[in-house]
DNA sequence: ATGGTTGGAATCCAA
């Protein structure tokens, strides 16, 4: 089972990139985030077309997650959730269903714009509530899967310039350690489990020509439970789709199971 | 220290 996730930074923008890494890569799931689309906008045919079905928890403008899943394989969306259950919170960031006996968490992380703002406040509240839901989740779901955009680069690794990046918002302390209460619980960064080497990156800015230069951070993770742990073959960044022509700032990453 | 780019909305906000 080949499992992704990629923030597309808007779904409508990014239709033509979507379906032609679909069709090159042949991911099982993926995980979408930033679609910056409300449901009755969600481009259902188009997807259905190239083989894939979805559901989607969406808004306009900002936000928006949605999981598609492979048509031919016989998989259906089970136990669909798009909210944290007792956080009324109208911001579309989270959307979990059971999709072939994997239970798999779409996460759109909160940026939180800089260290002391009021966003950064809401980041580390939403990270813990978070981490509470997942707490419950493995318990309830042993083969979990947590991918997303975590607007949080682990360690100094992911970041193109540590030095110069400091303790900035991505890097900061208080997230890194909210994004090890969540890896302390047996969710296993699956990239870490086959490259130890930096530079390796996830999202470049668009500016100033970050990409050509790597400038880069990995913040787009796929975070694997216990239970799935051992059946990890690969886990890829895919670099190609953030060449093309009016690209996503993110590119997708991808891990490999060896389940069916 | 500042500004650089993109997307979606409305001529600014979020990333």
């Amino acid at each position: 089972m080949k499992i992704a996730s990629w923030n597309v930074n808007s779904l409508k923008v990014r239709i033509p990139h979507l379906t032609q890494w679909l069709s090159d890569a042949h991911p099982d799931v993926v995980a979408l985030q930033e679609t910056k689309l409300e449901d009755a906008k969600f481009p259902v045919d188009e997807l259905a077309a190239a083989g894939y079905q979805a559901i989607y928890s969406g808004q306009k403008t900002y936000n928006g997650v949605a999981i598609l899943a492979r048509n031919d394989k016989g998989f259906h969306f089970e136990n669909v959730l798009t909210d944290i259950p007792g956080l009324d919170d109208p911001q579309r960031r989270i959307l979990a269903a059971t999709i072939g006996g994997v239970r798999v968490v779409d996460l759109y992380v909160v940026n939180g714009k800089a260290v002391g703002d009021e966003k950064y406040t809401y980041k580390l509240h939403w990270l813990e509530r978070v981490r509470d839901f997942l707490a419950n989740e493995i318990k309830r779901y042993p083969k979990l899967v947590v991918l997303g955009d975590f607007n949080i680069a682990p360690d100094d690794r992911d970041v193109y310039d540590p030095i110069a990046w400091g303790e900035e918002v991505l890097c900061s302390p208080p997230e890194r350690a909210a994004l090890k209460a969540i890896t302390d619980m047996g969710l296993h960064d699956s990239f870490r489990l086959f490259e130890q080497a930096g530079s390796h990156f996830s999202w470049w800015d668009y500016r100033q020509g970050a990409f050509r230069r790597n400038m880069g951070v990995r913040i787009d993770l796929i975070l694997l439970g216990d239970a799935l742990k051992s059946s990890a073959r690969a886990a890829t960044i895919d670099r190609e789709p953030r060449r093309w022509e009016r690209p996503s700032d993110h590119t997708p990453v991808t891990v490999e199971l060896d389940i069916e």
